[in-house]
DNA sequence: CAGACTGTTTCGCA
DNA sequence: CTGCGAAACAGTCT
């Protein structure tokens, strides 16, 4: 799925398209991606889209909300009345002049008119535009909630932007673990956001091998985690977010991340900074780029 | 052709 | 509670 910061973008990109409208109907057209009931947010006002990990929560007037998760290949489109039906009459791709807003996983495989075969919601706004929810591999949902619940956010360790992100904080969340400190940053339950790509480069920036066990972690160590975690999410956010393969941008550009990535996707390259080989292992089954010279 | 791999998370089990 | 491996699924790569 999108990461952090790629879910920032889509969520922008939702707040510019989609605050004041009512949804007229949803489609859904797999029920096991859809939880709760669709009538609770029909002829209700979006007032607000906010981010929460790597979710997405679309606020409703009257006090429902629609929490998604894209997970690996979820992706969100959204199309204007008169652009849906220029991109229905077109045979092949999607011209970047059309502006669609959302993202997530763009593909080959989606590069064709909507809804096609990787649609499974559609989302059909009372003035005719529309959000399709596309997914290639099915694991992506969206829940029905009602926003006076308050648990939500505590069911998620603290977001990788929060002020509440502190050293005192993942020294308390790290002690008694033995795990890795790649597998750490990559726990949502401690930190929510950060997936593979960003936890090798934030592990670069600060200098440490991602097998170390967090219980050999010096405080200068969390110290360096804690501090380079917002640099390089914003970088990203900055640079439009970034994909293994070709994410795109809410005006259909791509972004630009990985092209500046330390050790990301780089393997038997050089590092950036001292020249030695790039290497790649197997950590907890994801797989961690980084250079031994650079990190300890 | 088979098997491994991919931006994720959750579940069951030891 | 902790940590590990598998599963959800579909396509690409070796």
């Amino acid at each position: 799925m999108p990461e952090l910061p790629e879910v920032e973008t889509i969520v922008r990109g939702l707040n510019q398209a989609i605050i004041g409208r009512k949804i007229k109907s949803i489609d859904i057209l797999v029920d096991k991606l859809f939880i709760g009931n669709k009538n609770s947010v029909i002829n209700s006002k979006i007032i607000e889209v906010k981010r929460l990990g790597k979710t997405i929560l679309i606020y409703f007037e009257n006090n429902y909300l629609l929490h998604i998760h894209l997970k690996m290949t979820g992706q969100l489109i959204f199309v204007n009345k008169n652009q849906q039906f220029k991109i229905k009459n077109l045979k092949l791709k999607i011209p970047p002049t059309i502006k669609i807003v959302g993202g997530g996983h763009p593909d080959k495989k989606y590069d064709q008119p909507l809804p096609h075969k990787y649609t499974h919601i559609i989302i059909k706004f009372t003035d005719e535009s529309t959000l399709f929810y596309n997914d290639l591999r099915k694991f992506g949902w969206m829940k029905i909630l009602d926003s006076r619940i308050k648990n939500l956010e505590s069911r998620f360790g603290i977001d990788a932007l929060s002020e509440k992100l502190n050293s005192n904080y993942l020294s308390s969340k790290l002690s008694k673990r033995n795990i890795t400190t790649k597998q750490a940053l990559l726990d949502q339950s401690i930190i929510s956001g950060i997936g593979n790509i960003y936890s090798d480069e934030i592990l670069f920036c600060a200098r440490i091998l991602p097998d170390k066990k967090v219980g050999k972690l010096k405080p200068s160590e969390i110290n360096n985690i804690v501090n380079f975690i917002p640099i390089v999410l914003n970088k990203s956010i900055d640079l439009g977010g970034t994909s293994r393969s070709d994410y795109l941008k809410i005006d259909g550009s791509r972004g630009n991340y990985l092209k500046y990535a330390y050790v990301y996707g780089r393997e038997n390259e050089k590092c950036r900074v001292c020249n030695t080989k790039i290497k790649r292992i197997k950590i907890g089954q994801r797989s961690s780029h980084f250079c031994t010279n650079c990190q300890k």
